[in-house]
DNA sequence: GAGAATTCTGACCAATTGGTCAACAGACGT
DNA sequence: ACGTCTGTTGACCAATTGGTCAGAATTCTC
């Protein structure tokens, strides 16, 4: 047998259907169980077992637990950077911003476990997204804060500061999904109605756009 | 030796200098670990090398990992309830949504890991809390939102959600607390300047009295 | 300062955990 | 039908982890 031919030279050769399939799964596992508790609290068998394989199955894919973790981590958090980038200079401040906080919000109702993935993570201290933070995201929020500044010296937007304002949409729009457990247990069977959520929308949106009309 | 004189029995006895000194410094360590890494991810060695104690000594004060945690989370959890407790039914709804946002602010920036102690057991399906949130918070929850719509329907305050309100003021200040390391990598030293926390609070303050004015 | 209670510790243990490996089972092109 | 590469697994291992215990050290009480 080839030596290279293994979990990690795979990489190199042409991918497998049931190597997609099975990577997939796997990655699925990582985000259930790492979403819930952490990268400390998870264990592979977990992980292996919600995926549905024995434990050295799993690790023929990936070799090491962090492997998942930065796997997982790496295919969710493009998604999380694309709703700001969206955020178009050249628009409406009211407009931009509720469709910001809109499609922020449907972010959180589509993907929690990915929002509490990164909650997770930056609690412990973002040791792998922390480069990430520092750089993209970092230029992004500078960016966009910049426009936000344009918007408020041309009088469209009351002065506010800009970093603060998209932390409160970030914090507002995450809350529903990071402490569904808590909202659930606050509101109980309200949450499962269908104007629950066109309700958190149009609460936010309305707050926001007073908060920051001028 | 008195069987019954040990750790666990020693709560009816009269408690000691040394064992009030030796409980706090592990709820300390506690409240530091289990704050970054949750239940599960923390160790008790962890716990025992923060608080600079052996691991079998500290398990004379708190013979079980459960312990530690029930501990940690028992004493704060009251503190964290309070502030919504002081909003006045009597006062003037826009001085009293400030100064909860304040009194919010204030706890996150005083009590951080607490705040995260919080956010990890949510995130992780409130094993602990849940209770108390499906009980006294909720009960809270509901008797300050019958507040809040008395406010509006009296037309002293725009007609907004209460309890989505309060899930916003929730989220925004515990923000500054649970994302501190993302707030961090986006502001930068900026976050130092004695002007960062005044800044947030008059951005706060100010987006949610434009939002709830009449 | 003797005796008793409390506090502290090294040595230890069983269970869990991350990870390996040799060998077996299937898939697939020829 | 064959050989080869891919996929799967039980058995295993060393390290970590939660927790125990007998006894040593310290503190407290009289």
């Amino acid at each position: 047998m080839n030596p290279t031919n293994t979990a990690r030279a795979r990489q190199t050769r042409k991918r497998t259907r049931i190597q997609e399939v099975n990577e997939e799964r796997i990655l699925d596992a990582g985000l259930e169980v790492f979403s819930t508790y952490g990268f400390r609290g998870a264990t592979i068998d977990q992980i292996a077992a919600v995926a549905k394989m024995t434990k050295p199955n799993l690790l023929y894919y990936f070799r090491r637990k962090e492997d998942i973790y930065l796997a997982v981590l790496n295919r969710t958090h493009e998604t999380w950077l694309q709703p700001l980038e969206h955020l178009n200079p050249e628009g409406d401040p009211a407009s931009e911003i509720t469709a910001y906080i809109d499609r922020k919000l449907e972010l959180a109702r589509e993907s929690p476990k990915a929002s509490r993935l990164f909650a997770m993570e930056i609690i412990q201290g973002a040791p792998v997204l922390r480069p990430i933070l520092e750089g993209r995201l970092k230029t992004l929020v500078d960016e966009k804060a910049a426009v936000i500044r344009r918007w408020i010296a041309e009088g469209r937007m009351a002065p506010i500061d800009p970093y603060h304002l998209i932390f409160m949409i970030w914090a507002t729009t995450q809350h529903y999904a990071d402490f569904e457990i808590q909202i659930r247990a606050i509101l109980g069977e309200r949450m499962e109605r269908p104007e629950y959520l066109e309700t958190a929308k149009r609460t936010l949106d309305g707050v926001f756009l007073r908060g920051v009309g001028k």
